[in-house]
DNA sequence: TTTAATATGTAACCAATGTTACTGAACACC
DNA sequence: GGTGTTCAGTAACATTGGTTACATATTAAA
């Protein structure tokens, strides 16, 4: 574990919490799709993200999604921060968005480090600033954005999170991230075929124009 | 200041954090609808809320708002802890929403304290939490809600943070608040009306059903 | 009091999105 | 190869929200 530990977080952590994290640490691989925290759920370990990348969604009252951000390596979740602390209930889900590694530090752990480590300490006010601000962009999307606009915006998210030009994915799966339906969807994602922008097949999508 | 302190803040900080406060902090009163924060603005201080209420925007690129959320007494802003650390511009715009008293924090006590107090270092993690969820509150309302529905939540919110059932705002300021149009303002607060849940008059609007 | 500015009401229309229903294509499994 | 299932395309229609235009009421200013 150390190695992906020192690769990932070695800029930015101190040798000693380095190898704190080493002892008190689960390294961790799941598979995409893997459901890693539930709405709802008491925490008992926060992730850092090795590799890949996670999803991290809201529900409605009638149980439909939406997705709020994706997080990559070298991030945590800062909504399972906060749970920790409380002791409160997860507010998001976070789902597993591609093969993704990570290691768990047991919660107990992450408010001793705040007082011991300068370094972790200043890991967990950035990504508190770095999850309002995703939040803040998904309030842009949301509230500002057309869904055509949204659309293609999350096209090229998902893009980039998976490296990869062609993104696999159904309409359906498509419309349940943006909390919309598959045929507003299949639509949009139709016009947008017709100005070029993408190239559509079953079970996959081609961005052409970043 | 001592004793508004003492009386919003004493049963957070200990001594020794509510002298050094009462010693670098500014204390500072606002009439309603002073602009505390601008959008793009470096930040020099941080506020604590003594009494009042602020209200906090976020702008699309045409120049139209949105109302994010209001803050209250005990209460900070934390978006504008993660501007002051690392010496990022505000996300978003403050506006007194009333008369407002605040105690400014020169931003370099806030890293300070994160060190020296634990109380102070819970306090700041707590109000990121607390921000988290109001704009996860947010993001529900635009995401979930029509447009009728947000409306009357804004009604109801509006009157708890100004205590009181009766508010005085024009359609045109609710629909800027609401990132839309006054005719479509208009045209949902008169079929409130007509549903017995609110009143309407010139310049105020009376809620009837809380 | 007259005039101007502001606030509200409302109709008519348009655009964006959501819904229902049905189609055929592609694929998976037997 | 046949059959059932999943996925995508599309038409027709409903609903919500946005836009334009204009009328009237209230308040402020001259």
């Amino acid at each position: 574990m150390i190695t992906e530990l020192k690769e990932n977080y070695g800029y930015l952590f101190e040798d000693a919490l380095l190898n704190e994290i080493n002892n008190v640490g689960t390294y961790k691989e799941v598979p995409e799709g893997f459901q890693l925290i539930d709405i709802g759920e008491y925490i008992k370990s926060m992730p850092l993200l090795v590799s890949g990348a996670v999803k991290i969604l809201r529900e409605d009252d009638k149980g439909d999604e939406l997705l709020l951000y994706f997080i990559e390596r070298g991030d945590t979740c800062a909504m399972t921060l906060s749970c920790c602390m409380g002791q409160k209930r997860s507010e998001i889900r976070a789902v597993a968005e591609t093969p993704t590694k990570l290691i768990m530090i047991p919660v107990e752990k992450m408010s001793e480090w705040m007082g011991k480590y300068k370094s972790w300490q200043n890991f967990i006010l950035q990504s508190y600033h770095d999850r309002m601000t995703e939040l803040l962009e998904a309030i842009d999307s949301i509230a500002f954005l057309k869904m055509d606009e949204r659309l293609f915006k999350y096209l090229k998210d998902k893009a980039m999170v998976n490296h990869n030009d062609v993104i696999n994915v159904t309409h359906q799966n498509i419309a349940f991230d943006l909390h919309t339906s598959r045929v507003v969807i299949s639509r949009l994602l139709k016009s947008l075929e017709n100005e070029g922008k993408i190239k559509l097949n079953r079970n996959n999508i081609k961005i052409l124009d970043f």
